[in-house]
RNA sequence: GGGGUUGUAGGGUAGCCUGGUCCAUCCUACAGCGUUCGGGACGCUGUGACCUGAGUUCGAAUCUCAGCAACCCCA
């Protein structure tokens, strides 16, 4: 504390320049201000405002989830608000949510006669639904999602970006199915399609099979994406639940099958939110700011005039360029503000910007343009083959930051065989740990360990080896980490 | 769930311990004008702040209490 005091303080600090990421929490936080993500100066708890800019990253990642879920899944809306009596129908769903709901209970000065919750989930809004739209087994199966906010009175400490009490940008997903095994193939699907999101982010990530007593409450199980931070814990960026028939026996969701016997549907849900944007920006970024894979970057290329000599004709080469990028679908910014060129470099490395273009009196000269890639390549490249030449850098670039990104999470996974080496493993990593499976052991490991229980890895087989707690050999073996 | 720290212009800060020197310091930002422009330009002139409420006091940015908010650590 008093040291970054000082630090800013001393010397020359004409800038503010982002604190080392090593600091993740400082430098997340400056980031998001910086950046221009979002201001979480909104006076109240858990809740912040996105920024344009910030906005404007969040529609083109969302834009690619509706790209991979549209082919077979309806986009729709439902209420913000779900009256008690539906809410309360669900036992084991009302456990899990009901001390963090907030609860709508007057309209205008008289209370209500039904107090309505702010959906904090929209399992107990849609269903209901449900009931009404499904008749037959020709009505499955049935996949729609919203994208939407919810509400959590969240108790603990509320983070932008990773814990909220308003969710901005929940995606959720609802699908109803004829079988149990046809659920859970919509659970793999599921994963599949996010598996598909966090590689056009350049994002790896772990999958893993959480355990019973931290499964969606009503869920027969879930599956989870996590994503690990720059300081070793990890984020939950995407579940899958299989929701089995526990809201179709609650809320009676049943089909007549082609034998004309009536029987009950399989369902399952799963949800991405805003924090997939905080992986993002956490995971790519470094001390100059934010990097953004091209794909989701509101500015994908900026053009800085470099105005010596024939201001004009520098000018006019910029507008014809950016016209010719613009036609090629590129998102293109000329800066023609009144800085210079320094100043607008280190502005648009703070936005992510993967692409920027020097064009001055010597490459106009040349017939050239300078290129600089946000992760430090530069080189000449001829006007005439510019299109081209971005496209192969964007694509370069994308690799890069993906391989980059790979190694360090490569690098934060270990395997361990014992309590101890899981401790130290946790502090700024995930660990991976045999465990016989019980759940008496897995409350063990939770404890002496000091990190949570992500669960078993999926799509992957491991020898037997012996449990951490109790000796006895399996083949199971769980993550374990320290959680956002 | 438990503990801790903090709240001063748009951002970062000094002042608080020891009340009056403060119509509040410095950096940055912002606005206007001019000179500039190949990695954070400069000059001049301006703009802008003591979280909210109550209390103590002749007097509160400073002390006390409460609220709201933010951050950190531990379970």
């Amino acid at each position: 504390m008093t040291d970054s005091k000082t630090k800013s303080n001393a010397k020359d600090s004409k800038q503010a320049k982002l604190p080392a990421k090593n600091n993740f929490s400082e430098w997340y936080h400056e980031l998001l201000i910086t950046a221009e993500i979002i201001d979480n100066r909104y006076p109240v708890k858990g809740m912040c405002v996105w920024f344009p800019f910030g906005f404007a990253i969040r529609k083109n990642v969302y834009s690619i989830i509706r790209e991979l879920l549209d082919p077979d899944h309806q986009e729709t809306q439902f209420p913000l608000l779900i009256p008690e009596n539906e809410f309360m129908k669900e036992a084991q769903h009302i456990k899990g949510f009901e001390d963090e709901v907030y609860w709508v209970t007057r309209g205008g000065t008289a209370p209500l006669e039904v107090n309505l919750a702010l959906r904090p989930t929209s399992e107990t809004a849609i269903y209901p639904m449900f009931k009404l739209w499904i008749r037959s087994h020709a009505d499955l199966p049935l996949r729609i999602y919203q994208i939407v906010n919810t509400f959590r009175y969240e108790t603990k400490h509320t983070r932008p970006l990773i814990r909220l009490r308003e969710i901005t940008s929940f995606k959720e997903a609802h699908t109803v199915h004829a079988t149990w095994e046809e659920a859970a193939e919509q659970v793999e699907v599921a994963i599949k399609r996010y598996s598909e999101f966090y590689h056009r982010l350049a994002l790896p990530f772990l999958v893993s099979r959480r355990p019973s007593w931290d499964k969606f409450p009503g869920a027969d199980y879930t599956t989870a994406i996590d994503v690990i931070m720059p300081d070793g814990r990890t984020l939950q960026v995407g579940t899958a639940h299989h929701l089995g028939s526990t809201f179709a026996k609650t809320y009676e969701i049943t089909y007549e099958a082609e034998n004309g016997e009536q029987k009950l549907v399989s369902q399952t849900c799963y949800g991405i939110s805003e924090r997939c944007i905080a992986a993002l920006l956490s995971v790519h970024g470094d001390e100059k700011g934010l990097v953004l894979p091209w794909e989701v970057a509101p500015v994908q290329v900026a053009i800085v005039p470099i105005l010596l000599g024939d201001k004009e004709k520098v000018l006019s080469v910029c507008r014809e360029l950016q016209e010719k990028l613009g036609a090629a679908r590129m998102r293109v910014k000329l800066d023609t503000s009144d800085e210079r060129p320094g100043a607008k470099f280190y502005k648009w490395e703070m936005k992510g910007v993967p692409i920027r273009l020097e064009v001055g009196p010597r490459d106009i000269e040349k017939g050239v343009v300078t290129l600089a890639r946000r992760d430090g390549a530069k080189k000449a490249v001829p006007m005439v083959a510019l299109v081209e030449a971005i496209n192969q850098e964007a694509q370069e670039l994308q690799l890069v930051l993906y391989g980059r990104a790979k190694k360090f999470n490569e690098g934060r996974v270990k395997e361990v065989g014992s309590i101890e080496e899981a401790r130290s493993q946790t502090e700024a990593g995930v660990a991976l740990v045999p465990w016989c499976g019980e759940v008496d052991c897995g409350h063990q490991l939770e404890d002496q360990v000091g990190a949570n229980m992500l669960g078993e890895p999926q799509y992957q087989i491991f020898s037997e080896a012996a449990c951490a707690v109790c000796g006895k050999k399996s083949t199971v073996r769980t993550y374990m980490a320290r959680q956002y």
